[in-house]
DNA sequence: ATCATATTGACAGTATACTGATTATCAGTG
DNA sequence: CACTGATAATCAGTATACTGTCAATATGAT
């Protein structure tokens, strides 16, 4: 068999899976029903509100035919709004919901714990060499993914949030 | 926004994410139609003729249920055979065919570039690192997954092929 | 041998992700 | 204003992954 343990994405695949794993072990322990992917989600709206589900798939990198199914969960839930744009006839515009937002605020010590669990083998000096490298690496492949990580404006004031790189 | 560039779990999605793209770029391109899980499920058939599903999954941490679609995809690819056990009636054993076996052989270029793209980059010593960091964090997290890397025995020898740590 | 327990593989159901295509709409050009 | 090209969202189809459940079978303790 090939050693798949010197295959940085047979790595990157069984890390993702704990992951997930432990999102929803610490997430569901706590008594939500979000998926990590909801979460990122709906965190992105609550601060950008009034974006369109392209902008949002862009900020958190997600696939564009992927989004529409999340926020349909997340609406369904009553977490996030979703309504016609105003001045753009094609897009939906995505608002947080009071709900939503208490939720977020109530979930976030369970995702804390998730995310310190994910690395409870490391150092805390290791995790941020992790974290370093990942990100080093993720930045130098953004763009070989159908989905990548993209400057965003909100559609309310259409103003930058991250400037040109 | 919460800060996702801190939280492993995001970076670990889009790691993976990119790992997946990547690997169907490169292998996409040498003329392969096979996924990344498929080449994994595979090879590991290939090293280990005659092993059961679930030994199988525990070999490349896959979920048991998933394990059943994937070997599907590989028998009706003609690239691996699925026979009743002669020697437990629950089991399914698996072995590769011959074009299974030049499949991976003519892969393994492409697979090889796919896994220096996803590092593209980084320095060597940053991807050594980097996998360093990963198996380790993993290490620590396999039990919390539903689908834990295993020790195997093959069906054939009923030799333990990893020893018990 | 028998019974409690565990294991193997399968099923239904849900949620990501992707490819490729389509529709509706917008924006810029001539 | 008409036309071209880009963009927003959706749809159909495929492949991972997981939860929870089940039937068939194996195994270990008594």
């Amino acid at each position: 068999m090939r050693n798949f343990d010197e295959m940085p994405g047979h790595l990157a695949r069984r890390f993702q899976q704990i992951a997930v794993a432990v999102f929803h072990g610490e997430v569901g322990e706590a008594g939500f029903d979000l998926t990590p992917v909801q979460f990122a989600a709906l965190s992105a709206i609550e601060a950008n509100p009034g974006l369109d589900q392209a902008t949002l798939a862009g900020l958190i990198a997600y696939d564009r035919t992927t989004i529409g199914g999340v926020v349909d969960r997340l609406v369904q839930k009553g977490l996030a709004e979703r309504n016609a744009s105003s001045t753009d006839r094609r897009a939906r515009v995505l608002q947080i919901t009071d709900q939503g937002r208490d939720t977020l605020e109530r979930i976030d010590p369970a995702v804390d714990a998730a995310q310190h669990m994910l690395v409870r083998g490391l150092t805390e000096d290791e995790a941020e060499t992790l974290m370093h490298l990942l990100r080093k690496a993720i930045d130098a492949g953004n763009d070989l993914s159908r989905a990548p990580q993209r400057t965003a404006w909100t559609a309310a004031s259409h103003e930058r949030i991250k400037p040109a790189k």
